[in-house]
DNA sequence: GTTTTTTCATGATAAATGTCATATATTTTA
DNA sequence: TAAAATATATGACATTTATCATGAAAAAAC
């Protein structure tokens, strides 16, 4: 286990200044609930965002963390976890291009309940709480979609634990698989998994010991419903992960 | 396994009109967003809502029912849980009085992801959607809290998968005999659990067979952590049940 | 009040999963 | 490029957990 220093402070203040961007021209915004802003709150929060770069491995925030807005993902995936008491670490949910991360910290005005980290390097635009809030109350278009997006990721949730609560190892690991492929995408020359988790952060979202999911991937493999080249992971059977998965 | 029919349709219309109690001076809104609803609003809700009463283990809504309007919980506990594809039930979220059901499916007009079961004899509220979604839109303080309060039910979702992925079987037993008693109290006279589960709940919500889940019972017993009344739990050493639990 | 059904409890056993050890492959660092 | 560190893979084994069987206790139905 690794530590590794937040060190978007400092890229975000050397990037920003290079980075013209404005927010009425992003087409990422229109993947998420930001779409919803009028044309002046957009000027507005291009003068106000920040804009960084994080490299793989890198933390964006941690648990227990003072959020002073929100993280508007241009570029890459993260995952978002939870760390037990015992040391280790549960992926919650993985993000995407697109996605918003640190909402529900800022309108429950909480620190935030989970740590974001790079699984790829990544490009980033911060959003400031004031700014955020402000369109938030009164903006019933924006703000109906930022709470629609927070009851999509209660459901999410909510078919988490139903998920993890009745289900055997190999069928949470085919239902990631799955998951995997659905939210990434994969390699149009390969059809390899475009998200790329490592065999330990697999295993901490499936919820296993690394070996057990190592040792289920490799009986996956035996049985042709993956292919396993490297780091790589082929989706072969799709249906019948599908089958072992419910 | 026993299927029980939804009998609360008959039961509202015979106690709607026996029941003449205004919103305006219930004191229930008092725990729940609808706190935040002016005096109009609530003269409103109390002409279109209707009050019923639902006995143990009826069902108040099932997975894919199509809700069309949000359950004020008056009193009683009931439990949300979700079926999974070999026919085991997951408790996903107890609810006691002064809760608010179906918020999420109203506002994402979808049907309901969760089934939502009485656990002993409730009265209930039904407030129709068209109100909600209304005040949801035009009274800024109320869907504020609307928005809290779903966010505090994916800060407790995404508690609950990490506490599945990788916590053994025994601490999360004991996890969920505090928050039993968190949420639902303890009897006054012999310290006992309020929220009555039966064992196999109780290994639904904790993600285990009933037998391993009695097993373990009997070791906390053994153990002197709890004592076993019959169906009463009494939680005997609390502190120790904490530092099973993390 | 008796019968029937359901829930609770426990033993025996099988199956699933975790842990430790070790080897190899891969990546990172110097 | 070589050395060090990390990730992946697999065997051996321990532990946990699930399943099946059975009986007792409690609750529900008659």
């Amino acid at each position: 286990m690794t530590f590794i220093m937040k060190k978007h402070y400092l890229c975000s203040i050397s990037l920003n200044s290079q980075n013209m961007g404005r927010c009425e021209q992003c087409i990422i915004r229109e993947f998420s609930s930001l779409k919803a802003l009028t044309r002046e709150e957009l000027l507005t929060i291009s003068d106000t965002k920040t804009h960084f770069l994080v490299k793989k491995g890198e933390v964006i925030f941690s648990e227990g963390d003072n959020l002073n807005g929100v993280y508007c993902i241009k570029e890459g995936f993260c995952k978002l976890t939870k760390l037990n008491a015992n040391g280790k670490d549960s992926i919650v949910k993985l993000s995407k291009r697109g996605d918003l991360l640190g909402q529900r910290s800022i309108i429950n005005e909480e620190t935030s309940n989970l740590t974001a980290t790079a699984l790829e390097d990544m490009s980033i635009c911060f959003i400031p709480k004031k700014e955020m809030m402000e369109y938030f109350t009164e903006n019933n278009k924006f703000s109906l979609l930022v709470t629609k997006d927070i009851c999509n990721h209660l459901k999410d949730s909510d078919k988490g634990i139903a998920d993890h609560t009745h289900k055997t190892v190999k069928q949470r690991l085919a239902s990631v698989l799955l998951k995997l492929e659905e939210l990434g995408g994969t390699n149009p020359e390969n059809k390899a998994l475009n998200i790329q988790l490592s065999r330990e952060d697999l295993a901490n979202m499936v919820g296993t010991a690394t070996e057990s999911c190592i040792r289920l991937l490799s009986d996956m493999k035996k049985e042709s419903l993956i292919q396993l080249l490297g780091k790589n992971i082929i989706l072969v059977n799709k249906s019948e992960l599908k089958n072992l998965s419910e």
